[in-house]
RNA sequence: AAGGCAAACUAGUUUAUCGCCGUCUCGAUUUAUCGGGAGGGAGGAAAGUCUGGGCAGUAUAGAGCACCGUACUUCUUAACGGGAAGGUCUCGAUUUAUCGGGAACAGAAAGUGCCGCAGAAAGGAAAACUACCCUGAACUUGUUGAAGGGAAAAGGUGAAAAGGCGAGGUAAGAGCUCACCGUGCUUGUGGUGACACAAGUUGCAAGGUAAACCUUACGGACUGAAAGACCAUGUAAACCAAGGCUUGAGGGUUGCUCGCCCAAUCUUGGAGGGUAGGUCGAUAGAGCCCAUGAGCGAUUGUGGGCCUAGAUAAAUGAUAAACGCUUUAAAGUAAUUUAGAGAACAGAACCCGGCUUAUGGUUUGCCUUUUUU
């Protein structure tokens, strides 16, 4: 099994950014807001991901790297549920995530929370 | 034992599983990817962006004014507003001569301004409220004190009242005179110097404030890595129209003035193309460590060794276990055992030197307080 998740999964073109936020539909799943988006264009990984800790709520560089990581470190694991999707169909997905909590998160929530959000993008889309 | 100050060190370790970002290397082929291996991967402040440089671009014909910065001395350094050593003033402690702090520590005899309240008077060679002295008026002849003058010694106000204190002197007083002290000036000695010490003086006739303007001395081009260079893409300093021609439009030269340079490269409008990617800059440096020489020290000479993050919507993480550290509770005379909790401040973004701020722990030195012997 392939739990690798490196660069070619960001999502760092300014067009499909913009897109995503002109064009895509939101889902909320506290802590995490995300805005995705169904992408006919091929891209490097089967989706791409921008992982956002706004300014706003973590004044410290230090604690917006801390929950940066803890982000990719989620999708990381579950990844594969998007991927099982993704290789059914030809589309690709590009996704905006925003961190909306004050305060850090047990890395075990944040996992379950996250399991939840993939399923929900999945029905979505179908 | 607790607290404070200063200095130095440190910033948990190991293993397993899954991952992230560079570098080197091997293999495979579809020549651009895939797979394997080796090795590296945040800090003492990476922070604040307060300073000094390097580096890069623009410009180099300068002068004056303006503006900004610095301000005891000597040294140190690439440089500094940093650092070292020292001087002066000042605060605290006592062991009375030492120790430990602090200082926006140039100039008030160039000029201007300001000094609230209180007080009679606050800067003009000023000022008389009480009380003092002299002259002197009135009458009740020992009292009241008009008026004029003297006087800054006493009281009172104030942060500050015009050198301090004592003696002489005087109507009362006054540096009016004298001794001592203080302070200014001159000379001499010592010191590279800031200054120190000593002697003299027919100076004391006059405050503070420059963290008010100002004066003096010294220094200062501007911008900032989103700088800048190259590659790729695009006909793009391209195209169309109008105005403007050597009798000088316009541009450059720090903000202004003068001067200087270039000189039709210009101005306005219209229509319209494309990028927002990559490589370099960018990590071998005023570098770090060790030894040794010079110096009180900051620092520096010589020799040897080492290569030590380079990302770009931005890498160093997650989970589990063990050990170590701190702390709480229980058991035990004690060593210790068991269980629980905790581990700060904080993330490189071109690079260095400093300063400042945040902060867990350990060690050493000094000081204070309390308890026991």
């Amino acid at each position: 099994m392939n739990q690798s998740f490196g660069k070619e999964y960001k999502l760092c073109r300014r067009k499909l950014i913009d897109g995503v936020f002109k064009t895509g539909k939101v889902i909320k799943q506290y802590p995490f807001v995300v805005h995705f988006l169904e992408v006919d264009e091929k891209l490097e990984a089967p989706f791409q991901v921008t992982i956002s800790a706004p300014k706003r709520n973590f004044r410290k560089a230090h604690d917006r790297n801390r929950i940066k990581r803890l982000m990719r470190e989620t999708i990381r694991f579950n990844k594969m549920i998007l991927e099982d999707k993704i290789s059914k169909s030809q589309k690709n997905i590009i996704m905006f995530m925003v961190y909306t909590s004050r305060e850090e998160i047990p890395f075990t929530t944040l996992m379950k929370k996250n399991e939840l959000l993939f399923e929900q993008i999945i029905k979505n889309i179908e």
